[in-house]
DNA sequence: CTGAAAGCGCTTACAG
DNA sequence: CTGAAAGCGCTTACAG
């Protein structure tokens, strides 16, 4: 594989490898006769002539790569953004890197390191729990970086964040209102911000309303088991109108199962809210209702960010929310 | 963002920058003193020295990059082969670029372009229909790159491939010897090799069967209603024993759904068998019996044989095929 | 044990 | 209208 160089077609044209970039790169300052124009260009179609963006980049000190930094790509949630992400910046000319941290701080920081060596202009990030290290060390070095889904506590960075709390609060006062005698939150045991705030959303009102409630935190380890048990315990109690309010698709999805695979009825046995959007949703037997994130807009509002960021429009990127919307379905008594 | 060089690391260091770059790279062949070694690491962590991988690409011709083009990347399927390929990829030291497809010629050449442009070290793609052309430039330019998922008819190039015709012949098998009095194919409209496989495996057992058989075949544009539409006309005439079989995980989902919306029962009132497999059917009423693809191995396999011929230990490779397996479950009657 | 130098494939002021 | 030259950040034979 031997690949053909500005070099070769200079030689071939007789001009210089100056009069060859000239051309290739179509800049309008300085002029070359029609003829040498076709010319060159003529044997850079005939020889094959793929440009080398990386010689480039070591000039220009750009090199239109963006990293993309989630969880876990294979996630549905993570690939809808993967996607969106990718469009966006498919559009502003850059080309996508990609990773999965696992939500492991090592894995998180060995992307980072792999990224910035590889000289991606920016990068897209979903911080993980112990990762502010890793990311106050790229802001310090001001490496544009926009965070997407989650954010961090204790450091300042331009990121997409949605309105969990409130959203969050609204799906309680709705279960309230709706006369539950049992509402039941399912979430992660974690220090992951926008997760804690889902739970504090929920708390919030949940607290001030007196209605019984329990929680259900899982790990990462054994998600699966862990919803199957909590969900288990909760049926097993005598409370009557029962509501579950999954906190993340891969929680629903773990809950879901359980539910159908023990035929109970959705929302006649008890009711179910999930956070996320997902096409599973449809294979189950009553249609969920769900909260659903502007992902598309939101991908392309971290694209663009990041591009100003590169481009030094924006000095100083804040953090931008959009606000997740509460699409009621038949899944809540 | 000034990045720091190995240029500031010898200024500092008093040294010439071949030493820097001999004690980084930790050759063993020429021996720096232990001294000035221990300098030289010492002023790269401090002055927070990242490796420029573009220049070293640069001189070494080799980015340790691979290009991934799949044809949509928040698709279920695809998502899980990016994953599997990223780790097998990590593992050998690869980053990955990723870019969909679309099924569209048009944009998987673009994205061949871009990722060479990027300078690559080879591709694993699930080429297109009509992209023979873009592909075998590739393979004439010794480009290293092999194929997943998809073949081309047309094309020598290494690939991982599964044994379609085969498995779509024991489906359909299986279902004529459950004396299915209609049994349904639900595939693409298509003139992508391995759907044309499952389409024949499944005609070749069929028709020597003498059981009635027909076909809904669904464009890309509308896919869900297509689906939905055959179903309703299957479901409408007044066989008995009528199977579905799905010959993809996204013909499937839209299937399923159907059913569940129309509170079709399976497999009392219809029997499903699909292609694939996806954590969606764990929310269905009934257990899919599905065909499993072994993912992570073909992953495994894609990245090694590119990274043979990466490293030229394999010169030419060839198509390797793995089996895909029909799982059981509960919803053929 | 260490350095000077060439070169990877580009871009871009500068000179003519 | 075009070219010589410097330089981006590295690696690597070669010389000493």
């Amino acid at each position: 594989m031997k690949r053909t160089s500005i070099k070769d077609i200079a030689r071939i044209a007789g001009v210089s490898v100056a009069t060859v970039s000239y051309v290739l790169n179509k800049k309008e300052g300085s002029r070359i006769s029609e003829s040498t124009k076709e010319k060159i260009l003529e044997i850079a179609e005939t020889i094959n002539y793929t440009p080398n963006k990386m010689a480039k980049s070591l000039k220009t000190n750009k090199s239109k790569l963006i990293g993309l930094i989630l969880a876990d790509i294979s996630n549905d949630f993570y690939s809808t953004i993967a996607r969106n992400i990718e469009n966006a910046a498919m559009k502003l000319g850059y080309t996508l890197l990609i990773g999965s941290s696992d939500e492991n701080p090592q894995k998180f920081k060995k992307l980072i390191d792999l990224f910035s060596e590889q000289q991606v202009d920016g990068m897209i990030i979903a911080p993980v729990v112990d990762s502010d290290e890793a990311v106050e060390k790229l802001i310090k070095e001001e490496y544009p970086v926009v965070t997407i889904d989650r954010y961090l506590k204790n450091v300042e960075i331009p990121g997409i964040v949605i309105n969990n709390t409130e959203i969050s609060e609204q799906i309680g006062q709705f279960l309230v209102e709706k006369k539950f005698d049992e509402i039941v939150y399912i979430g992660y045991d974690t220090e992951l911000p926008h997760l804690q705030d889902r739970e504090e959303g929920f708390n919030q009102c949940i607290s001030s309303s007196g209605v019984h409630s329990i929680k259900i935190l899982v790990g990462l380890e054994n998600i699966e088991g862990e919803v199957h048990q909590g969900i288990d315990k909760v049926l097993k109690n005598n409370t009557k109108n029962k509501a579950l309010y999954f906190s993340s698709n891969k929680l629903a999805l773990a809950g879901l199962a359980y539910l159908i695979k023990n035929k109970i009825n959705v929302p006649e046995d008890i009711s179910v809210i999930a956070f996320d959007e997902t096409e599973a949703y449809n294979l189950f037997q009553t249609e969920i209702s769900y909260v659903r994130q502007p992902l598309q807009k939101m991908a392309e509002e971290a694209v663009k960010i990041l591009d100003g960021q590169i481009n030094n429009y924006i000095p100083n990127g804040k953090k931008v929310t959009f606000n997740a919307e509460l699409i009621h379905k038949s899944s809540v008594k």
